[in-house]
Order: C-alpha cells, then sequence, then structure tokens
DNA sequence: GGGACCGTTCGGTACCCGACGAACCGACGA
DNA sequence: TCGTCGGTTCGTCGGGTACCGAACGGTCCC
C-alpha cells in the first residue's frame, strides 16, 4: 500500500479490471466520487475505497475531500498521456453501439471529445491538420510547434508555460488511429475553445459539438471549413 | 494466453517481477535466449518459457528461432518507448554500487551506453544538447528536428523512413533525468556512431565508450569537446 | 435530534496465477 | 549411435488478492 519501487509494482496498478476501468474513466479529465466509480465500475462501495487507495498511494491519482465528498481524479496531465499510450497498443475496439441511443452516442464522440484536457475526434484532428497546413505545427521532424507556432500561440494570448510538460505531443486518436496535439498547447487550445463558447459539451461526457460561432472562429483562424 | 484486449490484460504481462525484469534485460536492444532470461531473473526454464509465450502472444516480444535456441527480443521500438515510459515514473533508483567492480561498471553506464537503438547517459545528452545548440533540433516547441537538422542528418546520408516510427522523440534518462534523443533519428545517429567505430561497446553489456577517432569526429560534426 | 447518505475498516471466502520438478522432444556434437 | 543441452508440456502446490457484507463514523438535511 505504498509507492511502487518497481516496473512490475506499477504496471500491477493497472493490472486490474476494475481500477484500469476507473483511471478510464477518470480520462475525462474530470473529478468523480467514490461512490461513482464504483458503480460506474460495477463493485462494492468497500471494494472501491480500496482500489482507490492504492492507486492515490501508486502516484496516479490525486484526491480531494469536500464534506462526505471524496473526489478524485488523475494525478496530472503525464499519467493521462501514460494511459493513451497504453490503450493505443489494444487492437481497436470493435464499436457495437447496441440501439439508437448508443450509436448516436457514440458518432457524437467520433465526431469530437476532449481526451483529458486536449480535443479528440474528428475535431481535435481537423485542427492538428490546419495548423500544420499553416505551418504552425512540424510533424516531419517530429511533433513540435514551430517558430510561427509559438508566435501564433502568443498572439492568441496562450500562455505555453507549463512546467516540466511538453508543450506539444502527439496523442494517438484511437477512433481515427491518427495523431492529435496534446500537450500543454493542446490543453490551453481546448481551454480556450471552451471558455469563448466555440465547442460545447454535450451532456455531462466527454463529448463536444461545434456551435455556430465556434464554425465562424474555426474558420476564420485556422481556415477549417467542413467541420460537422 | 492470447492478444490482450483491455488495458487490465495489458498491464498484467508487465505486473509480475520476472516478466518485468525479462522486459527491462532485453531493453539493451539484443535478442537474449530464453535461458539465458531464465537465469538473468532467477527462475526454472520451465517457468521463463511459460512468461516469454505470454509476452509473445500480448505482442511485447518476438522470436526468432535458431536450431535448438528460441531467440527472443522487443517486438519493436515502440515497446522499448513504452518501457521508459513506464520506468520514467519509478522513483529514481538508489544505485547501490556494493564494490569496486560494481561502482566502475555504474560510473561506465552513466558515462555512455545505449538505450534500446539510441545513445543515453551523458554522451547522449551531450549529442542532443549540441544538436539544440546549432539549431537542428528544437525542443522549444515540442521535440523535433528542424528544417536544418532534417538537411543536416540527409547531409550525413541518414535515412530517416521510420514507417510510422516518430523521426525524433524524448527519452527521459534515469541517470541524467534530462531528456535525449530518440525515434528514428536517434537510432540511426547510434547506428553510425557504431559502424564508423566512434563509440565501442565495453564487453557485452550496454555501457560504450567514446573511441579516439569518435572524440574527434564529435568535436568536428557537433562542436563537442569534453566528452569523458 | 432523527434519518438518509457517503465513505471506511474489518473479517472471511474464493479464485487466480506464478513457481517448481518430472518427463519428453529435438538439435547438436563426439 | 549415444550423451548433452536447450526448450516445452503437464500436474501440483502455495501465496497473494479482489470481492463482499456487516458494522461504524462523519456529513448533510429535514
Amino acid at each position: 500500500m505504498t509507492a511502487p519501487s518497481s516496473l512490475a509494482q506499477f504496471a500491477a496498478l493497472l493490472a486490474d479490471e476494475t481500477r484500469a476501468a476507473m483511471c478510464l474513466a477518470l480520462l475525462d479529465g474530470r473529478a468523480w466520487t467514490a461512490g461513482e466509480l464504483a458503480r460506474h465500475a460495477g463493485v462494492a462501495r468497500s471494494t472501491a475505497t480500496q482500489h482507490l487507495h492504492r492507486l492515490t498511494a501508486g502516484g496516479l491519482l490525486a484526491e480531494e475531500r469536500q464534506g462526505r465528498h471524496r473526489y478524485v481524479r488523475l494525478a496530472d496531465a503525464s499519467v493521462a498521456a501514460l494511459l493513451e499510450d497504453l490503450s493505443a497498443r489494444l487492437p481497436p475496439q470493435v464499436a457495437r453501439p447496441a440501439g439508437l441511443r448508443a450509436a448516436t452516442a457514440s458518432a457524437a464522440l467520433a465526431r469530437g471529445r476532449t481526451c483529458y484536457d486536449h480535443l479528440a475526434g474528428r475535431l481535435g484532428v481537423a485542427v492538428t491538420d490546419a495548423l500544420t497546413a499553416r505551418g504552425l505545427l512540424d510533424q516531419a521532424g517530429g511533433f513540435a510547434l514551430t517558430q510561427a507556432g509559438l508566435a501564433w500561440m502568443a498572439a492568441q494570448g496562450l500562455d505555453l508555460d507549463g512546467g516540466k510538460r511538453p508543450v506539444a505531443r502527439a496523442c494517438l486518436d484511437w477512433t481515427e488511429r491518427r495523431p492529435h496535439l496534446a500537450g500543454v498547447a493542446g490543453a490551453r487550445l481546448c481551454e480556450r475553445f471552451l471558455t469563448r463558447g466555440w465547442v460545447a459539451r454535450i451532456g455531462s461526457g466527454r463529448a463536444v459539438r461545434v456551435t455556430p460561432a465556434g464554425r465562424a472562429a474555426l474558420a476564420d483562424l485556422l481556415g477549417i471549413d467542413g467541420v460537422d
């Protein structure tokens, strides 16, 4: 019940279906209560408590107590990046939307969603492609903002100081199977889109839709037109 | 005994001390026989066989049979990258070189070594820093070769076509705690250094030393002088 | 204060899985 | 042809752990 000191001990944290389900749920970037996670994972509350203790002790989760609630979230962006990298190795999920409700939800997720703290889905890929086409993002020599890209972000009033966190990082989309922008730049961009009302969350999940104002902003800033 | 279909199943492959020890040993980039790995991990041959089966079935390892030997190595560079990322999350290893022999070996590893297929240790960091100082590598906007960097690699006759593998990638050194160049560019560079005799392996391990010819080449190509 | 609700702790149970040794197969070499 | 050696398969054993229910302690709200 202490911090993992070996690769095996660390991997063991994720080597349980229940704990893995909890971590993947937390990939939406929000803070969940212990009870919500228990219900989501389909285990008793007592079981969830023990799992959450192990995950926080292992440095994967951070907790915050409010009254009788215990809110828990991913410790930092690097944990989210790790989970994404691991998930990208799995065989592509065979989507089996059972029923109309699930099908529309799945389609909404494929259109646009948040991936921890940045944009993903077709929307995220479109933004990434537009940045690349405009010479703001370089994917030929690796994955980094160019000088022009850094200047562009500054012109937008977006601060890229994220401590030790990388400025730009490729995150592999599990629906598009193509990389999209993550890292500090991806997070700031997503934040901007949300605060300006260019994209709006659909319900309480991770799916987002582009607003009319967002459509105009995307066309204006990045020349993106056909976003659905 | 089949390919993992969930994050938990995948993580379980590394969640065992024996399997983890095997994977970390294979991080040297070479192919080991099943018996060597069994001895290295301190288990019976029969046990090693079963572990190796699981790891290959899980896509982490690739095997190659020669006569009565079964050679096994990491499946590809992305597996090595994953292991590095995971190891970087662990608390820094408290080096406890017991005895003079271990101390010199540890010092040699800190000076220079291979990390799967690229250079690491102080040597790897020095090369990375030199590339950055010369404007060939950009670490401000992410981690990527610049236009000049791509041209420089081409001028050296190094082909950067590695399929889907990223051209440049940051790999965190566990001794230096600083990033150094990995990815296709890092691999090609390391290959070049070895084939030209600029660096030579010390014994059969991962440690390398810079040869006199290498010293001259480093000074000439990248302006690196004080490499020990 | 009473009653719901959330989270925690504590036994107890069942199950998974990693370990070994023995027996066997195939390849190499004298 | 016969030992030796590397690897595999199989049966079995033992330890670790995920799970639950029950009881308890806070917190919030009537």
